[in-house]
Formats: structure tokens, C-alpha cells, sequence
RNA sequence: AGAGUAGGUCAAAUGAUCGCUGCCUCGUGCUUGCCGUUUUUCGGCGGCCGGGGGAGAGGAAAGUCCGAGCUCCAUAGGGCAAGGUGCUGGGUAACGCCCAGUCCCGGUGAUGGGAAGGAAAGUGCCACAGAAAGCAGACCGCCUCGGGAAACGUUUGUUUCCCGAGGUAAGGGUGAAACGGUGAGGUAAGAGCUCACCAGCUCCGGUGGUGACAUCGGAGGCUCGGCAAACCCCACUUGGAGCAAGACCAAAUAGGAGAGCGUUGAGGGUGGCCCGCCCAAGCUCUCGGGUAGGUCGCUGGAGGCUGCGAGUAAUCGUGGUCCUAGAUGAAUGAUCAUUGUCCAUUGGGGAGUGAUCCCCGAAGGAAACAGAACUCGGCUUAUGACCUGCUCUAUUC
RNA sequence: GGGCCGUUAACUCAGUCGGUAGAGUAUCUGCCUUUUAAGCAGAGAGUCGCUGGUUCGAGUCCAGCACGGCCCA
């Protein structure tokens, strides 16, 4: 409110308030959230009626080892904290990783859910 | 140059932007948390936010194959059962690990490998083949004696065949393995039956070594199969679970829960059993116990680096110096630029007959195995690059 | 993170003390039947998860790996 600055570099944080840490909050995405589908990821979305927008991350045993796995998380996690000003608000979002996820780069990644964040404003 | 062998080092570097998790520090910042004083204010502790500083994955973090610390079960105690280890000496908190050596095996060699006690305590097994696979036994053979038949012969007889009684372990064949090997004597034929040499066994003694063992001499009986990663015997050794151990705070829900005393039997717990130990129905007192969730355990340790000394070495002693991750749907990342390494392509130059090698430049690609989860000591497995020593082959092909 | 199991034919499983790897289902061929099914007879198919070791000889015994599965609060 001071000034926009602040409000400008904050913007891309990713602090753990912004994470779903419970695995009720995954169970209730799972269940209740609308779901969209592209080669690598599922993506769910789901209303959680807080101010900000969350993100969890589930990568199963299939995608590889721990190295592998850890590193389509982060990329995941880098995508959430650039672009969540242009995510639906207030929502929770939970990406599963399917078998392939392994081999794509950063910007394979940002591609894929781009397209898919794009045809979502469509709707 | 090629092939191989042993050991060591590193785990690309620097900068910019945006981010993550602890720690320290600051704030006229926010706070509906707790405490003190209290009308409020204010102060302290905490939480959130923001600024600054500093730190942040490995040699295997992996597999979970061993050994420990730590926690609970009794301060882990006795017996049985079950398991582990197994040449010798040393190192270590401990080990199935490490170092040094002995013996055996593989390799031309550098060098590598070995669960390497006991088979003349006992039990068991050794398929098929073969006569026989283990306190022996005899298929074909070889030899002797007795009887019978045939042929020859002047008679005692000689030769061949068959039957019976024995003696043999030379030869044959089987097998992974066949009851020492070679030679000579000896004999009806043979045989350690005897002798010489060799191999091997047992006992005694000397020398060297702490010891495994090595070596030398003598005696003995002449010979004894293999498998204990088959049961077993001997020596040493092991209590069980595991940080999801365990301790504390504490919504909802349900009504009990905890402490003290305590006789006998049932029952429960402590590892599979027995003993032993603890709990347990009763009485008295008290009001807490506990799931979701949270906090602690949680990182300073058999710690790293380095100098000197002891030791062949593993390692130990001592001095100095450093603090070096603590996450919990799980942090250490992403993008860009430059430099360095390697790969194949291409251009130029040089060496060489040639294969090929070296230097300079260009655009391009690659960069392994892999992510702490209580902490250490090892082992094993996966894996990129570089360096050093040594061996063999070819040495001008 | 820790603890514990399994791997044998295309599938489901046996394999006792180490000595030529079997059974059922499925597949194929033949008989029977108008045909199919059922039934009968026969056949094919195995690096016993992998690599070493012990042994004369390992599916079996002993190590080390790989893959798959289960449990804990």
C-alpha cells in the first residue's frame, strides 16, 4: 500500500505458507478438484477460501530416483512462484508428475503448463 | 605405442538476476499467543513481516551386509535352544573390518585370490559307469592243486578244454576319485614280501621365529580316499527391539486414569523355552490420562586439517588450528554469460613412406553415478576425469 | 528411515538328505462327433532372476547384486 516496489519484489516468493503441507489438503484436492491433463502432468485445481493460492506437488516412485524426482519438483515449484499473479486466486493447485516428467528441462516445462494456463483464461 | 596391474586426487570454476531452509542481529513494524505489573499504557518471551550478515548434500549420502554409540524393555542375570566367527601376530570403542606375515591356488610377469581348526570322536553321502566307492572285495586275467575229456607219446607224462578248491592285486577296462610311485631282488604267480631313491603320515630331538610355520637329523609302521559353504566336535562370541526408539505439551470424542501398600493361584509383559524379575484382582489417596496436532530427541563428534614423535604398516601419542546441513508432502535450486575439459566434423601448419601424432582456429554436442533423514567405523555395489609407480609384448613393424 | 519375504514352462505352483527339472491350466496335432465343447492319446516349450565360490557334480549349499511385494505411526 506504501508503495509498489515492495509489493513487485515479493511477488515471486514462494514462502511455506504457500505449500499444502497436510495429506488432508491433498485427499480433499484429490477428491473435490477439477482436473486437467497434459502429456507429462496432471493438474488439479480446487477453491481453498483463503487470500492466496497454494501448491503441492506429488511425484511418484515411477518417475525415477530421488535426484530425478527432486528435480521435476523444483521445477514445478519454480513455475508456481513465477507465475502464480496469473493463476486463478484462491486456489489450491496439486501437480502429479507422470512417467516421462524425468526428462524435460525448465522450459519444457513452462510450455506445457503455459499452454494449458492460457486455454484455462480461454474458458 | 599397445595390453595389463597397483595406488592416489578431484567431483568443473567465476559472476549477475530471481528464489528456498536453519542460525545471528536490527526494527517508533504487526500480533487475536504466554508471563509480570495493570483501567489503558509499558516491559520480557514467542510468532509473522521487512533490512543486514553468515552457512547449506556425498564419495559413495545408495544397498541395509556387519560392528558400535544412544533410547526403552530389569542396572540384561542363570541354564537350554538357536545363530555368528574360525591360519598366526598386531590395530581398534567394536567388527565378519584394516595392517603385517605363514601356507595353498591362479597368472610369463607386475600382482591377485582364499569361511585356511578337526575326517586315525561319531553319524551320513559319494548318482551313472564299474568286479569293487571304504573296518572291504575279485569280473576278465595270471598261477597252483584235485577231478574229467580229447590229442600225442614206450611208462612217470606233455598240451588244450571243462568243472571244483584256493593264492594273487602286476595288467585290462569304469570313474572326479580305485588302497603310494619308479627300479631291482624275490616268487608257482605275485604283493612293502625285502632293499634303494622319491612323495606322504605319526612320534622324538636340534636350530630360527612371539607365533602360524620353515629347516635339519633320527625312529616307526609301511600307506591311512574325498565331502564339515552335510549333521557334528572343539575354541571364541552374541539378550531383544529399534529415533516410526523414547520423553513432554495437548483440541474433539469416550468414561475412567494415575500413585502408594500388598498374601496365594490363574493371567499378562520382558526374545524361542525353563528359572528369575516386573505388572496384576483388594485397600487408601489424588485428578488427570490420551488421539489429531505440536515440541524435544537433532547434531560438537571414537570430528576434520596440519606439525613432530613411536611403529615395516594399520594405528597411536602430543602440540596447533577450525566449527563444517539439520529438512519433515521433506530445504542447498532455476536462467543467462565467460573460461576450462572431453568427443566427433571441418580449415591451416609441422613430424613421418604410411597408419597416426602435435599446434592454432571455427560452428556444434557431451559432462557420469547419484540427494542427508539419529550419529559414527567398515564392507559391497554404481560411476566420470586426471596423475603416479610397476609388468609384459613389439622395438623399427 | 527401519524391519521382513519372494523370483522355476505363456500362467499358477511342486521339487524331501546335492546326482537326467515335474504337475495342472493354456497352445498345437490326431481320434471321437454333422461341427463346437467335453473326453481320450501324443507333442512342443526352461540361460531354474544374475554373477562368482564350495563340490567330481549345484534349482538345492554359501556370498554379492538386480527386480517385485508386505509391515510400522
Amino acid at each position: 500500500m506504501v508503495a509498489s516496489a515492495p509489493l513487485l519484489k515479493r511477488r515471486f516468493s514462494f514462502r511455506r505458507h504457500e505449500r499444502l503441507r497436510r495429506r488432508k489438503d491433498y485427499e480433499l484436492a484429490f477428491r473435490h478438484g477439477s482436473r486437467r491433463h497434459t502429456q507429462n502432468f496432471t493438474i488439479i485445481l480446487r477453491p481453498n477460501g483463503l487470500k492466496f493460492s497454494r501448491l503441492g506437488v506429488t511425484v511418484g516412485k515411477k518417475v525415477g530416483n530421488a535426484v530425478k524426482r527432486n528435480r521435476v519438483k523444483r521445477c514445478l515449484r519454480e513455475f508456481f512462484r513465477l507465475h502464480k499473479h496469473k493463476l486463478p486466486p484462491s486456489h489450491d493447485l496439486v501437480i502429479v508428475a507422470k512417467k516421462d516428467a524425468a526428462t524435460l528441462a525448465y522450459n519444457d516445462v513452462r510450455e506445457e503448463l503455459a499452454a494449458v494456463l492460457v486455454r484455462n483464461n480461454c474458458i
